[in-house]
RNA sequence: GGAGAAAUGGCAGAGUGGUCGAAUGCGGCAGUCUUGAAAACUGUUGAGGGUCACACCUCCGGGGGUUCGAAUCCCUCUUUCUCCGCCA
């Protein structure tokens, strides 16, 4: 969510950066800053009700103890008609409030200054790319079908257990997919984000919180009989943390890394596309989130970049980092960064993370903020990413490693699993 | 799930209708003293809105109500604790 008094400062830059979201936000921002206006000047109106009515309480309570009981009474019936009209302005404010906020949840982040126009993915721009793509043999195969040769992924086993979309994992297979766990909460310790572990149920309060909600309803599992969700990310109860939370600035950079199960509805999905592990209901995600100082989150975004490379570098998988366009950026996202493996088989890349700044979008909706030098409260800038998604990590392995005699398992992930080979 | 108790500032903990945004202690910060540190002493120390700055308004778990006036009374929800039941 986009901060008021920003709005009102930098209404003209916002409007024409978020014409790379292809967004005319100038009607939206004008509605808003009238209703803005129209509401601060409707607070100061009850605030001065609220003042009157309050020195009056107070000279009634002064009466009431020297004895003066008919001057008191006499002074209660001037009340009545201020308490009347800070009701109405209360509820008047409250309407105001809601009308505000329900249009401050519909303007998107503004996109960073390096961010492109564009209109889809098609228009995301390629800043890297590394690893050879494999020459495989000629009866090479897609992953589904590599899972059912070797028997270590059915999906069939899934869909009778709970729906198309839940896999269930077999033998070396869940045995791989523990390894990959890991390895990347390794190696994301390694570089200084600390481990946790978090409910994979989240409240209301929370989905609000990251920008789940109210905008992506449809995307989330919801317990109807408890009002919970089911996680679609870990970003969702990581950074929630700090929910409502004033950090020192001697706490930056704050890193965690965790892991949990995603869950999402992807309703409309179906086809190629979505064959195999390529797209899931339920899968596994090892998340890295960090709550930084303003002045330093794009060198913690590049951090992470560099970081997520640096696991893929390890498994020798083959990926590029696109800078994704105007159009294709996320809601809550300034800038953000997806890392690809080239799935062989397919002939196709892969998303397999997504690293994100989201500067002061979610901080401002969590209240997340921090002391600067001054004392001051400021908002704090929030970041996160995959280290990694693991369906499409599993599947370009799957893919790049297949041999004649079976699938070999990356070198960084034997002391892992304790096999070299899928057989 | 049943019965009872409770929720107050960073923490502990007073406050049961009227100068209470809230005593006191601890912690934090600043200062005095000291070569330095500790101790001691003095001062200061919640958040949001609003203002050039004041004023002023809101917040004592959340929501609603009673009252001229609510941290204090009532309703409701949530959470925590104790006892019972159930249970990995």
């Amino acid at each position: 969510m986009l901060q008021l008094s920003q709005i009102r400062e930098h209404k003209a830059n916002y409007i024409i950066a978020l014409k790379k979201r292809n967004i005319d936000a100038a009607p939206h921002f004008d509605q808003i800053i009238k209703l803005d206006e129209h509401r601060r000047a409707t607070q100061t109106e009850l605030d001065n009700t609220l003042a009157t009515s309050n020195s009056l309480s107070k000279e009634i309570g002064q009466l009431f103890k020297t004895g003066k009981v008919a001057e008191a009474n006499a002074m209660k019936a001037k009340t009545v008609e201020l308490k009347e009209s800070s009701k109405n302005l209360g509820e008047q404010l409250n309407v105001i409030a809601d009308q505000l906020q329900e249009l401050l949840y519909q303007i998107p982040n503004i996109p960073h200054e390096s961010v492109a126009k564009g209109s889809s993915d098609t228009d995301n721009e390629e800043v890297f790319k590394e690893g050879a793509i494999p020459k495989l043999m000629q009866n090479a195969l897609p992953h589904w079908e590599l899972a059912k040769k070797y028997d270590i992924i059915d999906f069939e086993l899934g869909v009778k257990i709970t729906g198309a979309g839940f896999p269930v994992y077999k033998g070396k297979g869940a045995r791989l997919q523990r390894a990959l766990i890991a390895y990347f909460l390794d190696k994301n310790t390694q570089a200084g984000y600390t481990e946790i572990q978090v409910p994979h149920l989240v409240n209301e309060a929370s989905g609000y919180g990251t920008g789940q909600l109210p905008d992506k309803e449809g995307q989330m599992y919801h317990v109807q009989a408890d009002n919970l969700y089911l996680i679609p990310t870990a970003e969702v109860p990581v950074t929630n943390i700090f929910r409502d939370e004033i950090v020192n600035k001697d706490e930056f950079p704050i890193k965690y890394t965790g892991y949990t199960p995603c869950f999402r509805r992807e309703a409309g999905s179906y086809g190629a596309h979505v064959r195999g592990l390529n797209r899931l209901h339920q899968f596994d995600k090892v998340e890295i989130v960090r709550v930084e100082h303003p002045e330093h989150s794009y060198q913690a975004l590049d951090e992470m970049v560099e970081h997520v490379k640096s696991i893929l570098r390890e498994l020798e998988l083959p990926y590029r980092v696109l800078r994704l366009c105007g159009g294709d950026l996320g809601f809550t996202s300034a800038l953000t960064y997806d890392f690809e493996v080239f799935s062989t088989a397919q002939d196709r890349w892969l998303e397999i993370s997504s690293v994100s700044n989201f500067e002061t979008f979610q901080a401002n909706r969590l209240k997340l903020r921090f002391k600067d030098e001054n004392g001051k409260n400021q908002l704090a800038h929030t970041l996160n990413g995959s280290a990694l998604a693991l369906p499409r990590v599993l599947a370009g392995i799957l893919e790049n490693y297949q041999t004649e005699k079976g699938i070999q398992v990356p070198k960084a992930l034997v002391p892992y699993c304790g096999f070299e080979f899928i057989d």
